[in-house]
DNA sequence: TAATTTCTTAAAAAAATGTTAAGTAGCTAA
DNA sequence: TTAGCTACTTAACATTTTTTTAAGAAATTA
């Protein structure tokens, strides 16, 4: 039975590597070995993969950087980080960019072949995710969330900072309906606690002082829910 | 903010279990304690989880048989288990079982809970929220459950609390027939006692006064039983 | 009839949001 | 290097919304 699940491998002991890789492949996945972050990326960038194994400690590019640029491009890929010791801080920063998983070497290979497994066989998340665009037009107002401009019909224009801007392209897409606050949290600010929730409700406001320009726009508040960009 | 996220911890040592107990309350998630398999499984069948912390170690019945049947009755519901040693077979036989994952004790509390973050924070599949049905029609009313909005045919329209709503929603879906009152508790309140009972019945009440735009609707008690939502 | 359950209203308590401003950290240019 | 800029977070206080609790009346059941 071939799994035909392709799995991006960054690993910079070439033995190491080498010796998983085997392991891996004779388990039927297809596995693509990178020796370092900046080949990874490369990789990464090349062809589809459905997991990502990355080790923390690299040279050039270490795995939480790798990790890092990963998630700006795809923001659903589990990842599996490998650490060499077990270094508490490296486990929480890997969790706080979403990793789904983390083993300290030396691990043992059918685990991490379970592991792997209960990943994959998870159901297909639902994605949210529209990539490609990135020009808006809404009310009286154009939107460029790539270059990070409002504009309004008269020619008033904002600067909208990456967390302004993430928001309302967030609102945008899930323009008349709700954007629930967990899910915008999670993914803007990749936690959600009193203070993010904080956070998200000053941007709210700083975002309702933009649109204000157009009187017939409104970002209302659902309560307990989320907020909800509307036209009367 | 509060999670309302619902624990269900299983740990025979008190001492401990007391101790993770506290500490996850303290970051906002509701934990049900049980010192044995027998009694978690009871818990479990109780009230709705969002996540289940099983100790495999245990007297009585332990960790994996009791994920075992948690299994047949949720097959979704995440689990995470704790290891006292890094015994390689339990773990294997967690994940077969559909483990989310392990850990092994002694572990850092901030690696649990950043695990139970990533856990709880992974998009729901697609089989749950995305074809959850949110637009009602009922009588002269259509209830749009997810901006939690009731519109009467002569344009009234009510924004409902989240509980009003949740309650609601409820009736909506078992038109004519009957609602458990513990049913609805258990989903709505997390738990059957006297006092939510008590907050249902006013709750029912809101909703009555709502209702009554429409005279043909009704909510009726069914004593010792729970609502009826129907129309004559 | 006594015990239990439900109805209704009001008040109290808890939680979430709106808004402004101060604090902080990182970056950049003089 | 410092001073200034930007983005973001945190604090503080006001306000709104939601939920719980209490308590007496009414209804139902045994």
């Amino acid at each position: 039975m071939k799994s035909n699940k392709k799995i991006l491998l960054v690993e910079d002991d070439p033995n190491f590597g080498k010796i998983l890789k085997d392991y891996l492949t004779i388990n039927n996945y297809e596995i693509s070995l990178a020796v370092n972050g900046i080949e990874g990326f490369e990789k990464f960038n090349k062809s589809e993969f459905d997991l990502c194994i990355l080790d923390i400690m690299m040279p050039f590019k270490d795995g939480l950087t790798l990790a890092k640029e990963i998630r700006e491009v795809n923001e659903s890929i589990p990842l599996i980080f490998l650490t060499a010791k077990n270094l508490k801080d490296d486990v929480l920063k890997g969790y706080k960019i979403g990793a789904d998983d983390y083993l300290t070497k030396p691990f043992d290979s059918e685990i991490l072949l379970a592991k792997i497994k209960s990943i994959l066989n998870r159901k297909p998340s639902v994605d949210t995710e529209q990539k490609d665009i990135f020009e808006f037009d809404f009310g009286e107002f154009s939107f460029n969330s790539k270059l990070r401009i409002l504009t309004h019909k008269e020619g008033d224009s904002f600067k909208l900072s990456p967390k302004e801007n993430q928001l309302l392209k967030m609102l945008v897409l899930n323009f008349d309906d709700l954007l629930p606050r967990d899910i915008a949290l999670n993914k803007i600010w990749r936690d959600a606690n009193y203070f993010t929730s904080r956070s998200m409700d000053v941007y709210i406001a700083k975002l309702r002082k933009y649109l204000e320009k157009d009187l017939s726009l409104k970002i209302i508040n659902v309560h307990g829910e989320g907020f909800r960009l509307m036209q009367d």
